[in-house]
DNA sequence: CTGATATGACTCATGAGTAAGTTACCACAG
DNA sequence: CTGTGGTAACTTACTCATGAGTCATATCAG
């Protein structure tokens, strides 16, 4: 029988770049559906295939590991937003069309939005920049539909504006959560439902600006 | 100088009901402003002036004590969700007078809303049981407003109802979220703000409900 | 032989939970 | 009114598990 005890130490193994990209997906995943404070990073090295230690060469701690997976996670996502945003629909139409992106956007890989919304990971250093630099990016285009929402209405007081942006960004969260929560649902018929819940509220609305690509 | 080493170890003390009482105080604000994770059974021991052990003396153990918590916290917002649904008001007003009264019962205690909606707690056991029991008491107002809001509109799909639902749930916690995130703001203005809202996106509210008592 | 990839086997801090003992009050016998 | 034992209230000083982070070492490509 083999007499080496380190299983394979030493094999020169793959290139850093797609080691530290393999260790990512599984801290994603991880990070994603157990929570940063319950994810160990034993686990994330089990579930990479590797051991502990090259995580730590790698990232430095874990911290340093889960603000590099934020920064992908939050990163698709804006990046996202920041399409569909580009794609110059207005008012509610942009609201669906925005759920639909996003819709869209986690289907392959659901596990980033609770990533993004976990509030066990410690607010500080890296993991902080990262975080206030996703919310600054998002906060724009939320916040101008609301506005212009409120406009409408005949309402300037900016602290309405404010807590109306929060019942908006809640909203948002609670259909993609809800739509995470009941899978076997695909983007397009979630998409669909958003229409329609949205007309229960809002009354009809046009959505000429959703069939065209 | 005193040669006693245990400082009051001995001391009789104040009856275990009152002692009870005033660890369950400590541990709720304690809980509900660091989350159960983050708060140690020290730290609480610490801020009730007595020692750890007392602690599991009575309470068996953190998630026995957390369980306690959230029986007080989640007793005090049901009762005042039922005491409000019973006061007949249907529609829109009785989503008003539901946060109302909610903002009424935060203001003496508002760590108690962060206590039940932690996420950080493991939900298990006599946890699980406790929240199981709130949630189960909660759901039927919610849902029976939203139904009602919904066959209004003609929509009777389950699942539409059941992800409306879930908005609600969701635009009622960003509501009470953003006050606490923004005190100095009385009950009394935070139900003004939110008639003003609820008239934004549904028009006018019939609020004769509201200003009798 | 140098440097990159990789690991087994540690250390160390933290925090839940426990063992064993200390003191004060109370009921009751003498 | 004075001992004396029972018990409730309370503490110090531990144990023990877990999980973050480190060290010394191994293998192989160029």
């Amino acid at each position: 029988m083999a007499t080496s005890t380190r299983s394979n130490a030493g094999t020169k193994g793959v290139a850093r770049a797609v080691r530290e990209q393999q260790i990512v997906d599984a801290a994603c995943r991880a990070f994603g559906e157990s929570g940063f404070a319950a994810t160990s990073v034993a686990d994330i090295a089990e579930a990479a295939g590797i051991s502990k230690p090259l995580i730590y060469n790698y990232f430095g701690s874990k911290e340093g590991l889960y603000a590099v997976c934020l920064h992908h996670a939050a990163g698709t996502l804006t990046a996202e937003i920041e399409r569909t945003a580009a794609s110059g629909t207005v008012g509610l139409a942009r609201a669906i069309v925005t759920l639909d992106g996003m819709f869209r956007a986690l289907e392959p890989q659901p596990w980033i939005w609770r990533l993004v919304n976990d509030s066990t990971a410690a607010r500080e250093g890296a993991i902080d920049a990262e975080l206030a630099e996703y919310e600054r990016r998002i906060f724009t285009f939320g916040h101008d539909g609301v506005a212009e929402l409120m406009q409408l209405a005949g309402n300037d007081d900016a602290r309405d504006l404010s807590a109306m942006h929060a019942v908006w960004e809640h909203t948002f969260r609670a259909l993609v959560t809800w739509w995470l929560d009941h899978p076997g649902e695909t983007p397009e018929q979630m998409t669909q439902r958003c229409i329609r819940l949205f007309s229960t509220v809002f009354g009809e609305i046009d959505i000429s600006a959703l069939t065209a690509p």
